[in-house]
DNA sequence: GCCGCACACCTAGTATGCAAGCGTGCCCCC
DNA sequence: GGGGGCACGCTTGCATACTAGGTGTGCGGC
């Protein structure tokens, strides 16, 4: 019995590599759930479902690979991981350790067009809040994350984090959508704006840190929710 | 002319697959320096001088490109990358950020055989340094914050610290051969340790710091005495 | 009816072949 | 003699073919 909804859209042609479309598309895939944890991949069906050959898929795999979210096992097949309560306290930790850091340097240097930029996100993010938009909600999340590890200098802080951060946005994706949460996150989103425009790295730091970790406060909830895409473990 | 010294040697058969083998191997040549920055490398010839084929080689060669240890230009060549004092001070950032993180948590939960462990591994070093074995060092050196990392329960830090820190492993390579960097680098290992065992989290995290930044200052002399391994920017 | 073995299918791993693009060097023209 | 243009050879990217190994299934024996 092959797979019923392996309809992953690639994105237009001719940007990056086909290897870069396919990571890009399966990592969506996977994040949004649509590749729910647990079920089997193959190679083979992929390259089909995706119009490619197998090896840009596969090298797209080794990638994901990378960021734990497959689990690939010779002469058995590819896996979707299951949510491990350990590995999300492995990406919450490094997404802290690595926007933390970012931040209070990003307090210190920050410049007042980067200000004005952030500011614009928080705006947008309202918006998507009275629009109950969720999924633009979640790209401006990102966006303004992003944009303050920018703000460090460091760039770099932003790509690692989220290439590790595959569990947790999971995690995040199932808990999204309860709208008071939102409004929340838009709130805290504000406070550590605030401590950045006044230049205060310890209150920046402590705001994302308290950020950070609210999505942690539900996990326990969604996992009793959504158990089947647990590990045991 | 083809490229006079590409012979890199393979581990023993059987242990990971062929691609994890070309990684290791290519990795380092890379980082002791045996393929210099700017060097074009070519597939077919690393898989002719690896005894493989392609496949794994070019899988390698994209996992070290997301390490930024190489830089693939598509339809001209692969190419060693130079040391950017840009991404040796990403490399730096990111490992700050990351062990200084896992060693407040080390500092919190460590045990007595972790710390008989990191004793152990300082003793070592002392024999080395006594030996002069700067291979040797380098080896322990890494296993003492491997240790450190794993003793904060995220070993994740380890590996990806690790990974981010391609530039500034090949900066140190060539800083090493300075005797007295080495009896300084384990003294400060000791005062690390000391910090740890004291479960003193301010005190680690700023010992470790300093411990870090050590490399840094020496980085304008390497510099300025293999100039044709740095980028201009 | 149940247990064990063997076969066939499916998997990822690897090797090889083909296509497209860029750089370089030679050759022709001015 | 100098400059412009074309063609060749090299590169990586992608597709395809082949290999080795593991799993599950179905059949045969007990």
């Amino acid at each position: 019995m092959p797979p019923p909804d392996l309809r992953i859209a690639l994105a237009d042609r001719a940007r990056g590599g086909t290897r870069q479309r396919v990571y890009d598309a399966l990592r969506d895939a996977l994040v949004a759930g649509r590749l729910e944890p647990g079920r089997r991949l193959s190679e083979n069906e992929l390259a089909e479902a995706l119009g490619v050959s197998r090896t840009p898929v596969r090298e797209a795999l080794v990638r994901l690979r990378d960021d734990r979210m497959v689990e690939i096992v010779p002469q058995l097949g590819t896996f979707v991981s299951k949510i491990s309560i350990g590995a999300v306290a492995d990406a919450q930790f490094v997404r802290e350790a690595l926007e933390c850091a970012a931040i209070r340097l990003a307090a210190g240097r920050v410049g007042d067009a980067e200000l004005l930029q952030l500011q614009a996100i928080v705006a947008q993010q309202d918006e998507a809040h009275a629009g109950h938009d969720f999924d633009r909600f979640f790209v401006l999340d990102d966006a303004f994350h992003e944009a303050l590890c920018e703000a460090s200098g460091h760039g770099i802080a932003w790509s690692l984090a989220q290439r590790a951060d595959g569990h947790l946005v999971r995690v995040r994706r199932l808990s999204l959508p309860v709208p008071e949460y939102m409004g929340e996150m838009i709130d805290e989103h504000r406070a550590v704006l605030e401590a950045v425009a006044a230049r205060d790295p310890d209150r920046a730091e402590e705001a994302l840190r308290h950020h950070l970790r609210m999505v942690l406060s539900v996990l326990e909830s969604i996992r009793a929710e959504h158990p089947e895409f647990f590990a045991e473990a």
